[in-house]
This record gives structure tokens, C-alpha cells and sequence, in this order.
RNA sequence: GGAUGCUUAGCUCAGCGGGAGAGCAUCGCCCUUACAAGGCGGGGGUCACAGGUUCGAAACCUGUAGCAUCCACCA
């Protein structure tokens, strides 16, 4: 029997580990099912799980749960991402904090430091997923840097460098100063700064004029290697081909002209510094310039800046100008905003150097992902709108800077010869006395580009996991990493499987506090979903993750709303200790019988049958804030409020009527536990097993099914004239200020809706008596199509007929739209038949009742 | 500079071509034997604005405004 009382964590106890003992979890039980694959977006060792990966997961999890509901055979891999840059920091953060940096243990050394981080939060992560209740199949559980994916990670390396599209070059890229390492593109972010535009003077050689130039950088002066003008720019026409001196350092730079420059921008003469500038590295490729750095890894100024060699960059910049303005060569000084690019994960401003480094060549693989993308093997968003997303970042898309500068990570296959310095890229071990491996380790995110198809034992693409379960069904992920994985994962796979990874790909958004922040460290204003889960239960959590989340969509996480979950799992809770308590130990179930159901039993019934429908379309749609809230509707309303209340008549009688509402209790009662399950897996397993006749596990049960048979709209009709009739006398109790529970006589005309619906109305408004009157009732009484009744109690008459005026006015408005739109030639001819009539029915009942309402107000 | 999304009840949000919805909040009444973490009843909205398409628009199209996000090498 169920406690009185729902209370989550005494229910969520102990499932998790005996569905994971049953094997629940793991795919291939019955190979005659349709496979069904997902593989989890591996979350970063370098923490805890936050909100973020609970509305992920869950979402995933709903998927899982629910297609196996329905007959599929489920995989769901899980694994967690090794996150080179984010767990290196974090280790070296540790480390700092003892006085140490990796260059103290040496590359060994922090080797084994990082993995027994690693470690650790993968524990912490593990008993996450388990509270979170995850149906991960864990004999597949993969990491970013385990053997078999590393094996992967090399080959996937070695084949694109023979086949071109792995190259080691020098060129302008972007670089962390803090974390000391090189990024690729998208690992920065630009956000705009304040910052100041400074004019300088530069002396013309030969000549006693000058120019002005503005730059926002006045510390890469020291690299400059030209000034350039437009070449129509009449301003500077005749000094075109001269020398001008670099206020920095007095040194003679050529002045010349090129098309780049935008005359109206600043000054119309730009400076150029090909080593520290995306733009001016192509100028300095064009005319064959000297690239020269003087900015060191660190930010520093190196020897090229002579004196202020040492110096952090700002720092540079402060003295260089204050020197320049001392010689008189500074014009002015203006605030400007401009977009400044900062590392992801350091947030220091990143520095633009000429840095050689490995990169993948972008355009082929990009032109496949865009030509699949317009053929049947594409990939499906939901919503469709973020393929857009995918197929706009692939048609701009530039070469993939993939090494890094870190110790954390998979190590670029290339070796130097020592001797000779011959270089080779090969998968296999080389001798190190002979060959010098390159130090560099691999992108992240190069890693974990294979995860669909490495972690079901591709480069073997004749293992039984990669046959049955590749590619993959479906990936639940967020808008913001469409560009970091998404995209990399769809070009990886598609180059080397020649398929799409996945059908389908559900995109959600970011969850944000109550405010509308997103959540971050800085603020502080996090929520750890350990302590909802203290709260209110997972199964809350799950459902408000449920319920508030629209595809494509941010959204906030408000405590309340958690509390309102915990509220209709509660109301749910109960409804089944009730039915639980109807059943008793000696209820055996019996599947529905259409001939033996009363008008209430059918109308549940119809109403259950209709629901189904509609919950499994929105699932299969993945719009499960819709399914949620549809199922949520029957439940409380149809349901609790109604049938469940209606049956204590029912079973009142003892027999066959009381029989069958027990059969129609359990029925309905159970389909709504199966439906509600992929959400709240825990309570739907206690509820589950409470009931009569059932199996070891909730998980052993399939997804209820619709049929049409069970169809029964007069039923539902007539129960929707019985439920008009009571909120009618529940409302004019309240409108006269009566209690809700006062007694009252009633009388109905020409008969009753259906064979003993008086009972019902009786017991739903404390009525005393209950008459049927043949002939029709005058004065106050409601009307029905085809219906009837009375309230006999003496009431203010001024109050009546307020509300029958009020109600005569609503009448008449609602005939006069239907005859309008009826009277509109358009809506007849062009409308669907089946709204016309629906329109024609709605007047010709209205009309009847405003008869008759006229009659009783001329009568009062 | 491009692109996308949002603007609906006091708050947070669904709905996205056939008569305005939910949760919370609010007001009134009720300990009715599943649930007071509850029940019953009520109040509250020219669905941002302006045009257009349509028999019919909160929903589709085009603009406008505000907010948000993403992309982009403007020195």
C-alpha cells in the first residue's frame, strides 16, 4: 500500500541500482527489435554536473525510456570528454595553489595528476547520473582518451594527412598568453571593449610633411613593416612609394598602397604588422614582407622592442605612448568600442601570432557536409531552423587549427627524426632514440568529432555494435555547440563512414536563473541540481525539465515550478492509493470490454484513447513540454477531478457495474503511470508496482496503444452535459453566496442525460432531492441542448436575473457571430464542410435556448 | 555589418490558420471518507505596433520598435 504521503526520496531508494542489476539499461536483449541509438554528449571531467547537463540528460533520458516503451532496442552510450584546455587549467589551478606548475613535475608527472582528477569527478559524475536516474548502458561506457578511442583519434590523423587535409603550416592564429596555447577560431569570443583609437604622427623621409596613422595596438609598432594607404586616395597620392619613420623605434618603413585600405576609415593609412595581424599577414604574404614578432608566448615584449623588452604588453603600450608623446608624435587619443577577442576559457585577451601549427583543411570536407545536407541522408533538426546554423557555418568555415600547446590530450602521431630530421605521421609506436615526438597534443573537440561511431568500435566497422547501432538515431544537444561538435562530428563522419552520424538532432537552449542570467561562477548564481534534488526529488526535477522546455528554447529555472511538480506527482500519487485501495489484494485485471462500459466509463475511456494519441504524436515529435502538459490536462481534469470522483458512486453499487469502473480505474490508471514514466521514472516504478497484476519492473511494460474502437463520442457528450449541469449549480451556489456544500433541491426536464445521472449530480452538489419533471420548468431554470434544470432554492430574484440577462447577452452574441459567419458566402462555399455544419448545429442550439430563456425572463 | 529568436493574464511561459491557455500569484467559499502539498467557484489579456494575404490571423507575409543571442579580420 502506498504511504499517505508521496515522499520522493524514500520512493527514489534503491531503483536506480536494482534496474541496473536487471540490465535494464543494456541494448542487444532482444535483437528482433528495431535498434534505437543515442550516445550522451560526454560532459567535461573537469566537475560536477550542473542544471545544464540535468535538462540534457533528462531530455535524452525521456527519449530512451520512452522508445523502449514503444518497442525499440535501446543504446545509450555514455562516456565523458577528457576537455584538454578546461581540465588542464583546473589541474594546474590545484597544482598552483601547492606552489607547483606542471613544469615542476614535468610531463609524467601531470600526467598523473590529470588522470587522478579525472578520476575523481568521473565518480562524482557517475552518482550523478545515477540520481539523476540515467538509462545509460554502462558495458559501453567510452572516454575521450581511452585505448580504443585514441586508436581512432590516430587514424582519423594519419589518413587526413595523406590525404591532404591535415597540414602543419605557419600562420597567423590566435593564442592564449595565460594557458599558453594555441586556439582555434571558435575558442574565441568577441566581446566589445573600450578601448583607445591613437593618432601618430609619422615623418615623411625627404620631405618635411608628414602622415597620421591611428592604431588601437601602439605595442606591435614593433613589427611593422610598411604603412598603406588606398592607392585612390588623393590624400596621400603624392607620398606613395616614400619612407616614413615609426615613432616606435625611428626605423624607416615603406609607405605604400593597397586596395585593403578603407579610405574612410580612421585616418585612411593603416599600419602593418604581418606577424601579430590576421589582415596584415596576408598584406606581408602579398609583398613579401618580414614577419616579425615582438610579442613573446607570455605577452611580453620580446628583444625587437629594444628597451621595453620585458614588458607585459599593456604595459608596453603605456610607456611607448607616453615616449611618443614626449617626441611629440602623439595627435590625439579616442575612446573607441571595438570587438576584442578573449580565450574561452581563460577570458585573457587573446593574442594574434604567427605560430606554426597543425590544421585541417576545411573546405572539402565542409563542401560534403553542405551537399549532404541537400539530399536524403541529412541530418534532421528539431527545430528545423538550426540547420541553418550548421549549413552557414560550413560555407564560411576556415581552416581548423587543431594543435595545442597543452600535455592533456591526444598526442599529434608526427615525429622528427633526431638525426636527420626527417618527419613522419604514422599510427604506429616509433623508437624514441630515434624519433622525437611531437609535443603538441590534439583539439578536444578533433576527439571528440568521432564520438558516434568511435565509441561503437569504429575504426572496425565490422564489430556487431557498429553494424546495428551506427549511426546513430538521434542527438540531444544544445544551440550552443552546434558549431564545436555538432558540426564537426557531422564532416568527420560523413568523410570517414561516408553517413550522416545521426538522423536526427534535438537542439535545446540554455537554462538561466530566475532572472534570465545565465548561470555562472561569477555571479554566483548557480544551481546545483544536487540540492533540487534534496528538495523536491528527481522525479520533480525531471518533470519541470519536462514541462518547461521548448525545443530550441532557454529556459529559467524557477523554484516554484519544481515545488508545483512535487504537487502533481503528489495529486497523482493519491489518485493511484486510491485506486489501489479499490482494487484490493484480490483484483485481477481485465482488459476493457466495450459493451460493458456505462456512459462514464466509455467517456474515460474515449477521452484515455484520445490522449494517447495525442501524447505518443507530440514523443515521437520530441515535443514533450506539449506531450506533458496534454497528459497533465487528462489527469487532473478528466481523471481526478471527474471520473475519479464520479466512480465512488459506481462502486457504490456493488456488482457488475462496480466491476467494470474497477476494470476502467486500473486501466486508466495504469496508462496514465506508463505515459508519465519516461519523465518521473522513479515514482511511476512505486506507483507501478502498487498496482495489482504487475511485473518485476515498470520497465517490463510497453507504451499504451491507442484504438479506435473505444471511440465514444455520445459518451462524451452526455458527460459533458452531466458536468455542465454541476459547475452550473456550483457556480450559482457561489454567485448567491451560499456555501459550496449547501443543500439544495433540484428538478430536471424532460428527463435525465443518462440512466442514473441524477445520483452523480446529487452527490457533486449536495443536492437534497432530485426530480424529473416531464414537462418544462419555468423561471430559473439552466439550459442544455435538449435539457433542463432547476434550482428550487428561494434566491435574491434581483441577483437571478442579473445573471440571466448576462446570460441572454452572451446568447445573442454568439447567434449573431454564427449567423454572420454563416451569412458570409465566402466561409459557406470556402470552409471545410465539417466547420460549416459545426457553425449551423452551434445556431440552431442557441437559438432553442434563447427561446426559452426569453420566456423564462418574461415568466419572472 | 550580417543572421536568428523573442514581444500573449501581475510573474514565468505554452499555443503558431477555425471561438484566448497553464503554473505561480490574487479574490471568495469549503477539513466532501485519494490528496489542505487539497477541493469548488471567480477576477484578470484590443496575443508589441502598422500594413497585407485569407471566408477566417495571436498564428502566414512585409515593414517598424524594443529586448536577447550568434556570426564577422574593420586597422
Amino acid at each position: 500500500m502506498l504511504d499517505k504521503h508521496y515522499d520522493p526520496h524514500k520512493v527514489e531508494e534503491g531503483k536506480y541500482e536494482k534496474w541496473k542489476e536487471e540490465g535494464y539499461f543494456q541494448a542487444g536483449r532482444d535483437l528482433s527489435k528495431q535498434p534505437f541509438s543515442m550516445v550522451i554528449p560526454p560532459p567535461n571531467v573537469t566537475g560536477k554536473l550542473h542544471l545544464g547537463h540535468a535538462m540534457d540528460t533528462t531530455i535524452e533520458d525521456i527519449i530512451a525510456r520512452y522508445k523502449r516503451e514503444v518497442g525499440y532496442d535501446v543504446l545509450w552510450v555514455p562516456g565523458m570528454d577528457h576537455a584538454g584546455i578546461a581540465t588542464q587549467a583546473k589541474v594546474e589551478e590545484k597544482l598552483s595553489k601547492q606552489g607547483l606548475s606542471r613544469f615542476d613535475l614535468g610531463r609524467e608527472g601531470f600526467l598523473n595528476k590529470a588522470w587522478e582528477w579525472k578520476h575523481e569527478y568521473a565518480d562524482t559524475i557517475h552518482s550523478q547520473w545515477a540520481k539523476m536516474g540515467l538509462s545509460v548502458d554502462y558495458t559501453r561506457e567510452r572516454f575521450t582518451l581511452d585505448e580504443g578511442l585514441s586508436a581512432a583519434v590516430r587514424h582519423v590523423f594519419v589518413t587526413l594527412y595523406k590525404e591532404g587535409l591535415i597540414y602543419q603550416g605557419e600562420k597567423i592564429i590566435n593564442w592564449d598568453p595565460e594557458l599558453r596555447t594555441a586556439l582555434s577560431n571558435i575558442e574565441v569570443i568577441h566581446k566589445d571593449d573600450e578601448g583607445e583609437f591613437y593618432y601618430f604622427k609619422y615623418d615623411v623621409v625627404g620631405t618635411d610633411k608628414s602622415l597620421i596613422v591611428a592604431t588601437t595596438r601602439p605595442e606591435t609598432m614593433f613589427g611593422d613593416t610598411a604603412v598603406f594607404v588606398n592607392p585612390k586616395d588623393k590624400k596621400y597620392a603624392d607620398l606613395v612609394g616614400k619612407m616614413v619613420i615609426n615613432p616606435a623605434n625611428g626605423e624607416e618603413i615603406p609607405l605604400m598602397a593597397d586596395e585593403y585600405v578603407d579610405i574612410s576609415f580612421g585616418t585612411g593609412a593603416m599600419k602593418c604588422t604581418p606577424a601579430h595581424d590576421p589582415n596584415d599577414f596576408l598584406l606581408g604574404k602579398k609583398y613579401g614582407f618580414k614577419f616579425i614578432k615582438c610579442i613573446d608566448e607570455t605577452a611580453h615584449m620580446n628583444e625587437i622592442a629594444g628597451p621595453y623588452k620585458g614588458m607585459d604588453r599593456y604595459e608596453c603600450r603605456k610607456a611607448l605612448v607616453d615616449k611618443i608623446k614626449e617626441d611629440g608624435h602623439l595627435v590625439k587619443i579616442e575612446k573607441i568600442v571595438h570587438s576584442v577577442g578573449h580565450s574561452e576559457r581563460s577570458d585573457s585577451v587573446v593574442e594574434p601570432m604567427l605560430s606554426k601549427q597543425w590544421f585541417v583543411k576545411m573546405k572539402p570536407l565542409a563542401e560534403k557536409v553542405l551537399a549532404t545536407q541537400k539530399g536524403s541522408d541529412k541530418v534532421n533538426f528539431v527545430p528545423r531552423r538550426f540547420e541553418k546554423v550548421l549549413t552557414r557555418w560550413m560555407s564560411t568555415v576556415e581552416d581548423w587549427c587543431i594543435s595545442r600547446q597543452l600535455w592533456w590530450g591526444h598526442r599529434i602521431p608526427a615525429y622528427t627524426n633526431i638525426k636527420t630530421g626527417e618527419l613522419v605521421v604514422t599510427e604506429e609506436e616509433m623508437d624514441p632514440k630515434e624519433w622525437k615526438q611531437d609535443e603538441d597534443v590534439l583539439d578536444t573537440w578533433f576527439s571528440s568529432a568521432l564520438w558516434p561511431f568511435a565509441t561503437l568500435g569504429w575504426p572496425d566497422t565490422e564489430t556487431a555494435d557498429f553494424k546495428r547501432y551506427f549511426p546513430t538515431s538521434v542527438l540531444v544537444t544544445g544551440y550552443d555547440i552546434i558549431f564545436f561538435w555538432v558540426s564537426r562530428m557531422v564532416f568527420q563522419s560523413l568523410h570517414f563512414t561516408d553517413k550522416s552520424p545521426f538522423h536526427e538532432v534535438v537542439i535545446h537552449g540554455l537554462i538561466r536563473d530566475a532572472q534570465g542570467r545565465k548561470m555562472s561562477k561569477s555571479l554566483g548564481n548557480g544551481v546545483d541540481p544536487i540540492d533540487v534534488i534534496e528538495k523536491y526529488g528527481v522525479d520533480a526535477l525531471r518533470y519541470f525539465i519536462t514541462n518547461n522546455c521548448t525545443p530550441g528554447m532557454d529556459m529559467r529555472y524557477i523554484d516554484e515550478k519544481v515545488g508545483a511538480a512535487e504537487n502533481y506527482l503528489n495529486k497523482i500519487w493519491n489518485a493511484c492509493r486510491y485506486v489501489e485501495g479499490v482494487l484490493g489484494e484480490d483484483y485481477t485485471p481485465r482488459p476493457i470490454d466495450k459493451k460493458t462500459l456505462g456512459v462514464l466509463d466509455a467517456a474515460i475511456i474515449d477521452k484515455l484513447m484520445h490522449t494517447i494519441k495525442s501524447v505518443r504524436s507530440e514523443m515521437d515529435k520530441y515535443h514533450f513540454g506539449q506531450a506533458s502538459s496534454i497528459l497533465y490536462d487528462f489527469v487532473y481534469d478528466d481523471f481526478c477531478s471527474s471520473y475519479l470522483e464520479m466512480s465512488k458512486i459506481a462502486l457504490s453499487h456493488e456488482g457488475a457495474e462496480a466491476d467494470v469502473t474497477k476494470d476502467v480505474l486500473y486501466t486508466v490508471m495504469k496508462d496514465i503511470i506508463l505515459m508519465i514514466y519516461p519523465y518521473t521514472p522513479f515514482v511511476t516504478e512505486e506507483m507501478y508496482l502498487s498496482l495489482p497484476g504487475h511485473k518485476k519492473s515498470i520497465m517490463e511494460e510497453p507504451y499504451p496503444e491507442y484504438d479506435r474502437h473505444l471511440i465514444n463520442k455520445k459518451a462524451v457528450e452526455k458527460l459533458s452535459i452531466l458536468e455542465g449541469m454541476i459547475k452550473d449549480i456550483r457556480n450559482y451556489k457561489s454567485t448567491n453566496g451560499m456555501a459550496p456544500n449547501a443543500k439544495v433541491r433540484l428538478l430536471v426536464s424532460p428527463a435525465e442525460p443518462f440512466e442514473g445521472s441524477g445520483e452523480y449530480l446529487k452527490r457533486f452538489t449536495f443536492a437534497s432531492s432530485y426530480e424529473i419533471k416531464g414537462e418544462s420548468l419555468g423561471g430559473s431554470s439552466f439550459l442544455y441542448p435538449g435539457y433542463e434544470l432547476m434550482v428550487e432554492e428561494d434566491v435574491d430574484p434581483a441577483i437571478l436575473k442579473e445573471k440571466l440577462l448576462k446570460e441572454k447577452e452572451t446568447l445573442e452574441f454568439e447567434i449573431s457571430r454564427s449567423e454572420k459567419m454563416l451569412g458570409n458566402p465566402g466561409f459557406v462555399s470556402k470552409a471545410p464542410k465539417e466547420k460549416v455544419d459545426l457553425e449551423k448545429a452551434k445556431l440552431e442550439k442557441n437559438k432553442g435556448i434563447l427561446e426559452s430563456l426569453k420566456n423564462k425572463l418574461a415568466s419572472l
